[in-house]
DNA sequence: TCATGTTAGGCG
DNA sequence: GCCTAACATGAC
C-alpha cells in the first residue's frame, strides 16, 4: 500500500485528534484539502473533513480502514480557512472537528452534495447547431413545441450561453431543456461566473469632501499600510461617522479587487445598516449573514464570498469564519461587544479571531467602538494597534447634554423625578420623540406575597420565575419550566399576591395617562418577538412626531431614532455593582452607548440617568461622556488586582445533578493542577494561578448545580503552556460522566 | 446461571 | 460522543 493514499480526516466529534483513512486510486486523484468524505467509525459512519493529504501514519498501516466515499471533488473549505480552525481550535482547546463543521453552512454537515446546478449553463451544441443554420434545427423540432423553439432561439442569442437559473426565470422548463439536450441541439457546463470588476462610483470625490479632516486621516491611515497587517481602534463617539470610514476604507480594496468582512453584533444588523452599506457601495455585491438565515440562504452566502460573487460580507459573530477568494481588510463594529464570544460548545471570541486572521492575510483589521473594550484599549496604548480618533461630530452636531438625577433622596411619581417629568413634557411638547429606559427586571415581573415575603421561584434553577400576561403564566428563562400563576401564595396561602418590578409598568401606566395625546411605543421581546415586527414597529414610529418610547437599554441599541431628543434612563444602577469584575466597564458602555441615541439630527439631545449614586466617580465620568477616564480609572485598578487585559484567565466549569459531586471534582481537578506545579512549571507559567471552586452567577440552572475554578497567569502563551500541560489531567478525569467539564478560555462572562 | 447494571477505553 | 467488552452485582 502507497502511503500517498492516506488522508487526515476530523471528525465532528468532541476529540482532539484526527483520524487516518485510505484512498482508491481513483479516489485520490480527486480528493483535496477540505473536501468532505464518508468514512466508517466504529459502527457509524460520519462525514468528516480531509485536514491532511499523504500523511505519515499515526497507527499501524493495516489497522487504517478505506473511507467509504468522497463527496465533494473540490474543497468546501480553503486550506487558509482550515488552518485558522485548527489554530483556534488548539487556543479555545476544542475539537478540531467541531470547530470546523461549526464554521461550515449546516446542510455539509449532512454529507449533502454541493449544487452546481447554480452554475449550470446552457448553450447551441456548436459547431453542429449554431445561429445561422438555426433555421434547419428549427424545422425538426415538433410543431406544436413551441417552448422548445423559442428556447432554442433564445440560446442562439447569446454568445457564449446562459445560465439555467436565468433561463428557468424567464419561463422555461428544465424538461424543455432536457429534451434539447437530448436531440443534441444543446450542451450544458458548469461555469463559476467571473467577478464583475468593481466600478468606483462617478461622484468619488464628493464623498471624499463629506468627510471631515479626521475622518479622512483614519482613512488614510488605515489603507497606508495596504496589504500587510495592522489592527487598528477607530475610537469615535456615536454620531462622529465610523461608517463613513469604513464605509470608504471599504471601498478602496474593492476597487483594487479585494473583498471585504464586516462583524456587526446581532442586534446592530438592521435593514437599515444594509440600505447605508448598500447605498454607498451600489456596484458591490452584499451578502448577509446572521442566525435567523435559513441553510439555503446560508449555503449561497458562503457560496458567493468562495468564489468572489461576493466583495463584502456583513455578519455576526460566526461570519469570521467564511472562506473568501482575496480578503482585503476586516471591519469589527461595536468590538466592545460582548456578543462577539461564543458562550457554548466553541468559545471562540470572533474579535481576537479576526485579529488572527487578518494577520494571516497580510490585511489591515479596524476595530471601531465608542467604548472600547479594555483589551482594545491597552492594546492600543502599548502601540499593539494604531489608534484612530474620531471626536468631531460631522456638520456641527453637538453632543448631547447629560444629567444626573439623584433619586435617594428624591420623591418619585411612578418612578419619575419631577425634574425628569418635566423634560419630558417639554420634548413631547415641541414635537420631539422621548426614548425611556426601564431595567430589565421591568419587563419581568415576578410574584411576591406581600404578607410573608414569598417569591415564585424556578423548581430547577435558582432563579426567579417571570410572570407573562399572555396565557397568565410564570415562566423560566433559564430552563423551559412554566406553570400557570397562582392565586394563592404557595406559604402562607393568601391572597395576597403582587407583581414586583412592576414599578416600571407603573411608569408606564402613569406616561400613557399623563399624556394620553401621545402615542406610546413599548419595545420589549414581549411585545415584538420577530426582527419582522420590530421592521414595522420602526417605521410606524419614523412617521411620527411627538412620540414616547419604551422600551430596555439593549434593544435599543439596535436602532436609531432620528427624531428622539430626550433619552431617560429611569434606573440606571442595575449593573452597576456584580461580581463579574467586568460589570463596571459593560456599565459604561452601555449608559454611554444609550446617551448616544439622543439628537443626532438637527436638534441637540439630552440625557437624564436617574441614578442613586449620583456621586459615584463613574456615573460622573458618563455625564461628562468621558469614556477615556473611565478607562483609565479601570484600567488601573485592574492592573493592581492583575485581572485581564494584565492578565490571561481560563475559567473550568463544571456541572452535574449532585452539588457536592460537582464541587468536589472540581476541588479534585484544583488539587491536582496544583500539584502537577512544580518548581519547573512555574517557571514555564509565569507563576500561574488557581482558584476556586466557587459556585456560578446562578449557581443551578436547568437541575444542574454549576462551579467553576480560575486559573490565571500574567500572559496568554503562557497561558497556552499551561492549558496544554494540563490537559491530560483534563482527559483523565471523567470519574463521573454524569459531571461535564467546559474550559473557556479569555472568558467575558462568569458562569 | 442468567440477566442486568456500571465503567474504562477505543474509535483510524 | 457513542459503542462495547469486561467486569460487578444480584436475584433465583
Ligand atoms: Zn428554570
Ligand atoms: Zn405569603
Amino acid at each position: 500500500m502507497q502511503p500517498t493514499q492516506l488522508i487526515k480526516v476530523a471528525l465532528p466529534i468532541p476529540l482532539k485528534q484526527t483520524f487516518d483513512y485510505q484512498l482508491s486510486e481513483k479516489e485520490l486523484e480527486k480528493a483535496t484539502l477540505g473536501a468532505r468524505v464518508k468514512v466508517p467509525f466504529g459502527n457509524r459512519q460520519l462525514i468528516g473533513l480531509i485536514v491532511e493529504l499523504s500523511p505519515r501514519p499515526s497507527i499501524d498501516i493495516t489497522r487504517i480502514k478505506p473511507i467509504i466515499e468522497l463527496i465533494d471533488e473540490s474543497p468546501v473549505m480553503p486550506e487558509h480557512l482550515i488552518l485558522l480552525l485548527r489554530w483556534a481550535s488548539k487556543y479555545y482547546q476544542a475539537s478540531l472537528g467541531e470547530a470546523l463543521f461549526s464554521a461550515l453552512p449546516p446542510p455539509f454537515r449532512h454529507g449533502k452534495a454541493l449544487k452546481q446546478e447554480k452554475y449550470r449553463k446552457w448553450q447551441l451544441n456548436t459547431p453542429d447547431v449554431t445561429a445561422e443554420n438555426l433555421n434547419v434545427h428549427l424545422s425538426q423540432i415538433r410543431k406544436n413545441a413551441e417552448k422548445q423553439k423559442e428556447l432554442l432561439t433564445t440560446l442562439s442569442q447569446s454568445s457564449d450561453g446562459i445560465y439555467e437559473q436565468s433561463l428557468r426565470s424567464m419561463g422555461f422548463k428544465l424538461q424543455q431543456l432536457k429534451t434539447l439536450k437530448q436531440k443534441k441541439l444543446i450542451t450544458d457546463n458548469n461555469v463559476i461566473p467571473e467577478i464583475e470588476a468593481y466600478k468606483r462610483r462617478d461622484s468619488d470625490d464628493s464623498d471624499q469632501l463629506l468627510l471631515n479632516d479626521e475622518q479622512k486621516q483614519a482613512v488614510q491611515s488605515a489603507i497606508s499600510g495596504e496589504h500587510c497587517f495592522q489592527a487598528y481602534l477607530l475610537k469615535g463617539i456615536t454620531g462622529s461617522g465610523k461608517t463613513e470610514v469604513y464605509l470608504e476604507i471599504i471601498e478602496h480594496f474593492l476597487v483594487q479587487g479585494y473583498q471585504a468582512l464586516v462583524l456587526v453584533p446581532e442586534i446592530n444588523l438592521t435593514p437599515q445598516t444594509l440600505l447605508r452599506f448598500q447605498a454607498r457601495l451600489p456596484d458591490a455585491k452584499l451578502v448577509v449573514h446572521h442566525s435567523g438565515m435559513n441553510n439555503s440562504e446560508r449555503l449561497e452566502a458562503w457560496h458567493f464570498c468562495q468564489t468572489h460573487r461576493a466583495s463584502v460580507l456583513i455578519g455576526t459573530r460566526s461570519a469570521v469564519f467564511y472562506p473568501f477568494k482575496k480578503l482585503g481588510c476586516i471591519i469589527i463594529d461595536e468590538e466592545h461587544d460582548t456578543s462577539y464570544k461564543q458562550q457554548d460548545g466553541f468559545r471562540y471570541h470572533a474579535r481576537d479571531i479576526a485579529v488572527k486572521r487578518a494577520k494571516e492575510h497580510n490585511c489591515p483589521v479596524i476595530l471601531g467602538s465608542a467604548t472600547p473594550s479594555l483589551e482594545s484599549y491597552i492594546n492600543a496604548r502599548e502601540k499593539k494597534y494604531k489608534l484612530l480618533t474620531l471626536n468631531e461630530r460631522p456638520g456641527s452636531i453637538q453632543l448631547p447634554q447629560v444629567e444626573l438625577i439623584d433619586i435617594q433622596t428624591r420623591p418619585l411619581q411612578a418612578g419619575l423625578a419631577r425634574p425628569t417629568i418635566k423634560s419630558i413634557e417639554s420634548h413631547l411638547k415641541n414635537g420631539h420623540q422621548v426614548l425611556v429606559f426601564l431595567n430589565r427586571r421591568g419587563f419581568a415581573p415576578t410574584l411576591t406575597c406581600t404578607e410573608c415575603g414569598w417569591i415564585a421561584k424556578c423548581n430547577h434553577c435558582d432563579a426567579r420565575l417571570t410572570y407573562h400576561n399572555k396565557g397568565h403564566v410564570l415562566r423560566c428563562h433559564h430552563c423551559n419550566y412554566q406553570t400557570s400563576a397562582p392565586n394563592h401564595c404557595q406559604d402562607c396561602h393568601q391572597s395576597t399576591l403582587k407583581l414586583l418590578g412592576q414599578g416600571t409598568q407603573q411608569t408606564e401606566a402613569f406616561l400613557e395617562q399623563t399624556y394620553p395625546d401621545t402615542p406610546l411605543f413599548r419595545i420589549d421581546r414581549d411585545s415584538v418577538s420577530g426582527k419582522h415586527q420590530m421592521e414595522t414597529l420602526y417605521h410606524q414610529i419614523l412617521a411620527e412626531d411627538a412620540a414616547l418610547l419604551v422600551g430596555t437599554q439593549m434593544l435599543a441599541k439596535g436602532h436609531h431614532f432620528p427624531k428622539v431628543t430626550l433619552v431617560v434612563v429611569v434606573a440606571a444602577d442595575d449593573g452597576l455593582f456584580s461580581a463579574d469584575f467586568r460589570a463596571e466597564e459593560k456599565f459604561s458602555q452601555l449608559l454611554i452607548q444609550v446617551s448616544g441615541r439622543a439628537g443626532r439630527a438637527q436638534q441637540p439631545g439630552q440625557v437624564i440617568i436617574q441614578t442613586r449614586h449620583s456621586h459615584h466617580a463613574i456615573l460622573q465620568a458618563i455625564s461628562r461622556l468621558d469614556y477615556d477616564h473611565i478607562a483609565t480609572t479601570l484600567a488601573h485598578e485592574r492592573e493592581l488586582m492583575t485581572l485581564p487585559p494584565f492578565s490571561a484567565i481560563t475559567n473550568i466549569r463544571g456541572e452535574g445533578k449532585n452539588e457536592s459531586d460537582t464541587f468536589t471534582l472540581l476541588q479534585n481537578i484544583a488539587e491536582k493542577i496544583t500539584t502537577g506545579l512544580d518548581t519547573k512549571q512555574q517557571r514555564l507559567v509565569g507563576g500561574g494561578s488557581i482558584s476556586g471552586p466557587l459556585p456560578s452567577l446562578l449557581p443551578r440552572k436547568a437541575d444542574r448545580y454549576r462551579f467553576y475554578l480560575t486559573l490565571k497567569t500574567p500572559t496568554k502563551p503562557q497561558m497556552q503552556k499551561w492549558l496544554s500541560s494540563i490537559q491530560t489531567i483534563l482527559a483523565d478525569f471523567t470519574p463521573n460522566p454524569q459531571i461535564r467539564i467546559s474550559l473557556d478560555i479569555d472568558p467575558v462572562e462568569i458562569g
